[in-house]
DNA sequence: CTCTGCAGGGAAAACGTTTACAGAAACAGA
DNA sequence: TCTGTTTCTGTAAACGTTTTCCCTGCAGAG
């Protein structure tokens, strides 16, 4: 008679539960929901049948009927750089506490891989898609970028923008952006504070959003305080350990060196600096002053000067905006410091 | 005559593609999946309307119809923490390689909640679902795990258990460690040859499996080297920066220290001891030499000499066995390795 | 005693795929 | 020309939920 196949190590279906029960699936799914009125008795056998039959319910099938997936994406570089696993532990904890399972994806900052792993989120239909992370800011990108957002919106997703440039008001996404301007500003007058006027700006990436604010910052903070800002003290390149041990080897080796403090364009490319220093002889900061950005792992063993983010709070206010702003594209940025340590030697007199 | 609401803001489903190309949605299907002849002009019309309409399948309609859901779940403790991040990133690295996403949640470390993701986790039907990290191992552990490995099997879901003891044979699970004793005991050799006797054991945590695995190789070596194994020099607590830190200042302040060299628990514990032992006036390894474990972010900076452990190849190797291997129960363990850096220094004579 | 309204519960229609099962067209062999 | 294969395509039945109707009692109002 049996015409469902009830193999019995197959997961339990709600009809396996209200054949149990004795009770309709509809019962069963509105047990299960607390969305409407079930007699305390049935609701007992519905309650022992799903305790009996282990069930729990399949998020596919809850999904498909109209449901939200209960599922937030984030896309960031890689998963294994201090700085975006901390943003990533931000949206995982919003995440949970909003009740949502975590899709995380990475890029390797390919922004081919990243249009292609967009298509891939869109067939998952999550409630939030959270792009992180810096990019070339051009005309194609925004094309592409706003391209996306149209098709996420329109399959319910929604997108945002962690630490990257907004798309404006016309394209439907949130942005979360920190300052980048400022606090390179910040941190650069914290230099000049200490007496130092050739600063070594040293790391990434020519185009990139992220590099370019800070590179502005550390301008605009020189200018204002009438340095001149020598573009031989301007070494671009690339973000990370191997950049910034690299190019201040070369550096080096090019002869004494003809700056007093460097500034990394993030604590990594300060920590491969540092090494370089190191193994040239020379220590921070008794013979160079050295500060980084981000704030993350190496910042603190090298005792490095450098900006803090809020990184956490970066990722779990982007879930929070994609889940409850009612507004369709707002736009927060939040504050960074400076947070002293002891890189940085003060060239003044006492 | 229409009777499915076709709004023009959704997202085009199926039958929206072969209505426009004029096929049967079973034909659409085919064309997408390639897995079945199509005249080729046939497919024109399908490809056209599909790019035409910016098609996507819906995943939960895929996976609920018999497929499978093409999604990888890893569980940790934290996903800021650099040795679980790699893990995570061995484990999205392959999973991306086999065509699958990758849900991530963390746990914080706490059973409960692990168990509770673990339910949330068996709605999902995930192809497989990675546990990672130590764990205390006693029998309601074990019976629990055993449990949860029979439902997620039943569910076709694999469990995978990395860098955490295997459940045995008769527990549907796949297990990838890493040799903890043998790293520990190479590594405390490697501080007996260079003449250390009074080895300080930091760290922790007691009961944790791979804590346990770690002292167990130290008071291996420290016996074959017949050096007695002063358990005022075991001092245990946790894992990471915190405690290594507060250990090493107690311990400091308590007089002059009675041994020559610290083996930190994890590289985080040994940087704790740093920072306590430098405010304090000592350097390393002039003063004292320190060794780590985990090989992650503060050992390069630090210059630790610590245990080298290939994290995303744990990571990968959980995907690839539990995608492809045919015995329901496979165990492999991953070799470690010794990283001589600056941290220790020989107290033989020259 | 009839009417209204509501608590409780069932039947069935979505949701968007995949995949039997079956049918049609084309084509070869006789 | 007939028949038997191929090669393609369409119909419809799953997959496991949620939710919209709709139906039954029963309590209280008139």
């Amino acid at each position: 008679m049996t015409r469902k196949r009830n193999a019995p190590g197959g997961r339990a279906t709600i009809r396996d539960v209200a054949e149990r029960a004795g009770v309709s699936v509809a019962t069963v799914s509105r047990v299960l929901a607390g969305t409407y009125p079930v007699a305390p008795a049935t609701r007992a056998k519905v309650t022992r049948a799903v305790a009996a039959l282990d069930y729990v319910v399949n998020a596919h099938a809850r999904a498909l009927s109209g449901q939200s997936a209960k599922t937030v994406a984030i896309l960031i570089s890689t998963v294994d750089a201090a700085f975006y696993a901390k943003i990533a532990q931000g949206v995982e904890d919003q995440a949970a506490a909003e009740g949502r399972l975590c899709l995380v994806c990475t890029t390797g900052g390919d922004p081919d891989r990243e249009m292609a792993v967009l298509k891939l989120l869109r067939e998952q239909h999550a409630d939030a898609v959270i792009l992180v992370g810096a990019v070339v800011e051009n005309e194609e990108y925004r094309r592409r970028m706003a391209q996306v957002a149209q098709s996420l919106h329109a399959s319910g997703s929604r997108l945002v923008l962690v630490g990257r440039p907004s798309l404006g008001p016309d394209v439907p996404a949130v942005t979360v952006e920190y300052d980048n301007t400022a606090g390179a500003y910040a941190l650069t007058s914290h230099l000049l504070s200490q007496g130092h006027e050739r600063i070594l700006y040293l790391g990434g990436a020519p185009g990139h959003s992220t590099a370019e604010e800070r590179i502005a910052g550390y301008r605009r903070a020189l200018a204002e305080h009438g340095v001149p800002a020598d573009p031989e003290l301007q070494v671009l390149g690339m973000f990370g350990r191997p950049f910034g041990y690299d190019a201040m080897r070369r550096l080096l080796a090019a002869g004494p060196p003809a700056f007093t403090a460097v500034f990394g364009s993030d604590d990594l490319v300060a920590a491969g600096a540092v090494q370089a220093l190191r193994e040239a002889g020379l220590s921070v900061p008794g013979d160079m002053s050295v500060v980084g950005y981000n704030d993350i792992s190496p910042a603190l063993d090298l005792q490095l000067t450098t900006v803090h983010i809020p990184s956490e709070e970066l990722g779990r206010t982007a879930v929070r905006l994609a889940l409850h702003s009612r507004d369709l594209t707002p736009h927060v940025v939040l504050g960074t410091h400076v947070v002293i340590r002891e890189s940085v030697r003060s060239r003044r007199r006492a």
